[in-house]
RNA sequence: GGAGCCGUAGAUCAAUUGGUUAGAUCGCAUCCCUGUCACGGAUGAGGUUGCGGGUUCGAGUCCCGUCGGCUCCG
């Protein structure tokens, strides 16, 4: 059960200010949900992650599937005793893995596409029609065949089968099962897809039997109608709240243009959630949309590459002009590794691949972010956007 | 004192019987990463082949000298 409460609706934007209740506590939105693929912040212990501000974490269906297994981590009580995390938790579906795993690896795309200049070896020629299927898996009306990374054996992941597992892992809020479809696909094969995703979010919400909430997902590419369709008819089933996934187009403006088509058709007063989106440069934009929620592996996921998030933007801490730098990564930052660590430290650290610069790092982005977004709550409380 | 082996990019090593512009890996530099992938991707810089001479149309490769390192024998 969740309760969602909006305190302030912007009168300059769709943004707004919210409490959002679960039996694990409450937390402000807009808020930025961290991801916890495996049931961890990587490199960080659930304590430490409580004092970069977070207060919502996002863990991953299929992957949990693969290891440990759903059935250890409903013997440990469910994902928050077992990882130790007393605030609120999401699920993801494990279907951004049909993609991820799928047409994403076989054609090296992201769900955003890039764009390449024309004559750049037809990168962008390449593209996804109906009755094509991935290499290492094949989606069906019923679900998904996969094939485990792990050690090769074949897995099968439908709705029924992603609200089960996610029923074991027990977290306050659900995502349903759905296809994220490539951005190279044509048309027929989004409209088919979308048809799909649409029975699969039924199919997820008869499913359900325990009071968790359960988020329906958006889909439609990058086409207003299909956009339009989607949010309608997932909009009229009843979930207590929504994701929005992409593909979201080739640009920023694209981005806030299907936000802009698709949140008109979701209940104003459930929460939204967009799904795996979250550079710094574009949450004001997209809060202004009317999103309460998105997760994004940025912070984390760019850390552990070794590039640190500051008023100045990002700092590439591998570079060796860091390794003469006495100053702390943000010098407004007051989080733990501002106050206590320099850049010289961190940028050896970085190079000599100790796994501390990764914590150091990890740490910081998400205290950074968590504090950028509450700045963004802080305007929208302030009437300013 | 004598004999032998070795010397190629910052490091470790490649390079047909002498044959185009001397390669690879790591490291270095710049950039990339959006419902996760820590140690990944793209691009780039870097060489008087220890030094000097010779043979040859042509030498990293063959010859002589020299310097340095290693091994063995006295």
């Amino acid at each position: 059960m969740i309760e969602f409460r909006i305190l302030k609706q912007s009168k300059k934007s769709g943004a707004r200010i919210g409490i959002l209740k679960t039996t694990h506590g409450e937390i402000e939105t807009p808020s930025l949900v961290p991801v916890a693929t495996r049931a961890a912040i990587k490199t960080l212990t659930a304590r430490e992650t409580e004092r970069t501000k977070s207060r919502i974490l996002i863990a991953n269906t299929f992957h949990l599937h693969l290891r440990p297994g759903e059935h250890i981590i409903k013997h440990a009580g469910g994902l928050h005793p077992f990882m130790r995390w007393n605030h609120p938790l999401m699920t993801d579906s494990g279907g951004f893995q049909v993609f991820s795993l799928g047409f994403g690896k076989d054609m090296g795309v992201g769900k955003l596409l890039k764009i390449f200049p024309e004559g750049n070896g037809g990168k962008n020629k390449e593209t996804v029609r109906t009755h094509h299927q991935p290499k290492e898996m094949k989606i069906a009306d019923e679900g998904v065949w996969f094939r485990s990374p792990i050690d090769g054996r074949k897995l099968f992941l439908g709705p029924k089968e992603s609200i089960k597992i996610q029923e074991s892992l027990g977290a306050d809020i659900m995502f349903a099962f759905d296809e994220c479809t490539p951005p190279l696909a044509t048309r027929p094969y989004i409209e088919r897809s979308l048809a799909r995703t649409h029975a699969w979010a039924k199919i997820c919400l008869d499913a359900q039997k325990t009071k968790q909430a359960l988020f329906g997902i958006v889909q439609g590419s990058h086409f207003k109608d299909l956009r339009e369709k989607s949010a309608k008819f997932i909009g009229g089933l009843g979930f207590p709240g929504f994701g929005i996934g992409g593909d979201l187009g080739s640009s920023k403006e694209d981005m806030l243009k299907i936000l802009d088509w698709t949140m008109p058709h979701l209940a104003e007063e459930k929460p939204r959630h967009l799904l795996g989106i979250g550079y710094l440069q574009d949450m004001e934009a997209i809060i202004k949309t009317g999103i309460d929620l998105f997760d994004c592996t940025v912070p984390t996921h760019y850390a552990r590459r070794g590039i640190a998030f500051t008023a100045l933007g990002k700092l590439n801490l591998n570079r060796t002009f860091f390794l003469k730098d006495k100053k702390p990564l943000d010098k407004k930052c007051s989080c733990e590794t501002c106050a206590e660590y320099t850049r010289d430290y961190i940028c050896h650290l970085m190079r000599a691949g100790e796994i501390t610069a990764m914590r150091l790092l990890t740490f910081h982005n998400l205290f950074y972010f968590n504090t950028f977004v509450e700045g963004i709550r802080d305007k929208i409380k302030r009437g300013k956007i």
